[in-house]
DNA sequence: TTTTCGATCGCTCTGACAGG
DNA sequence: CCTGTCAGAGCGATCGAAAA
């Protein structure tokens, strides 16, 4: 390869990668998963005429999004076969800011909260592709046409079924996140005195407990609806927990740029809890089990 | 008995079109 | 530009028959 081009692809590399990253994690849900897309697509890069490609921001998510695309197709019967509910990988922001690497400050400012994350798994695959390259990254539906091989008429109507498929006030979100920090403040609290009051107000009425526990250890299969059995849920763990002696430690943790709560039981993670917002006070509460996809918070 | 093939069925996707 | 409708295409699931 000529030095040349080698140079360019670092070049992007360098300018693109977090922005491709986001792309990759935000369809897939899982950083391993979107770190081996990103890599994968800039080793491809190599045998690539560059200076045919005019707009390489726009070939690069499409690369990006294709592959994304490949692997979400061949795991399609490993996540319609999975145990309970299928939850994201958080991104821990703790491992990621202050780093020695200043791009990966970068990848939070394309950071998407786990909540929204959460509930573009409701989307397939390519209603997934059109909503963030529109939304999130925007693209016109031209462009984002070429990228999937597809009319810009189609891509419109992918994107508006999408649309309706998640809430509109949820999609509004997401550049917005909101701040969790009372709703994980209240948690806490009730978690360690029994005052569950404060942290029940903060919690709404229809809230949804969505938990993941990937068939490996114990979590609700189905999500639990309303705040009563929401509460009698947490804080049944809690109780449960004491009985067995187990010290369940609770602390504040950055996920994917908002506050969560992380759950350990000496070393080990038991698991960490995540709040989605609706007015302030939480409509979703997220609690992840599955020991694969806690893998990355317990590196640091 | 297991595997492969083909027919059928029903669901989802696509894209044209119309109206707001 | 967004949304809804609709007909046709495409695709996966299922099942029975035939072959190994």
């Amino acid at each position: 390869m000529e030095r040349s081009q080698l140079d360019e692809v670092r070049a992007l590399y360098r300018e693109h990668r977090p922005l491709l990253f986001s792309l990759a994690y935000r369809m897939l849900g899982i950083v391993s998963d979107a770190e081996d897309v990103v890599q994968d697509v800039f080793s491809h890069l190599n045998d690539v005429n560059l200076s045919s490609i005019a707009n390489k921001k726009a070939y690069l998510c499409k690369m990006i999004t294709n592959r994304c695309l490949d692997v979400l197709k061949s795991a399609r019967k490993k996540r319609e076969t999975y145990v309970g509910h299928w939850l994201p990988e958080p991104l821990p922001c703790d491992l990621r800011e202050g780093g020695e690497d200043p791009q990966q400050s970068m990848v939070h400012r394309e950071m998407v909260s786990y909540a929204v994350l959460a509930l573009f798994q409701q989307l397939n695959p390519v209603e997934r592709a059109v909503f963030f390259l529109r939304e999130a990254f925007a693209f016109d539906y031209g462009e984002i046409a070429s990228m999937l091989n597809k009319t810009a008429a189609n891509c419109r109507k992918i994107h508006s079924r999408a649309k309706a498929k998640i809430a509109m006030e949820q999609s509004r979100r997401l550049h917005e996140p909101e701040n969790t920090d009372a709703v994980v403040t209240a948690f806490l609290k009730a978690a360690r005195s029994g005052e569950v009051e404060p942290f029940a107000r903060l919690l709404a009425e229809d809230a949804v407990l969505y938990s993941d526990g990937g068939g490996r250890v114990p979590a609700a299969i189905r999500p639990i609806e309303t705040r009563e059995r929401i509460l009698r849920f947490l804080f049944g763990l809690v109780r449960k927990a004491e009985e067995m002696a187990l010290s369940l430690e609770m602390r504040p943790i950055r996920i994917n740029g908002e506050t969560g709560v992380i759950i350990r039981n000496q070393e080990e993670i038991f698991g960490i809890m995540a709040f989605q917002l609706r007015g302030g006070r939480a409509a979703s509460v997220f609690l992840l089990r599955n020991p694969e996809k806690l893998k990355p918070l317990s590196r640091n």
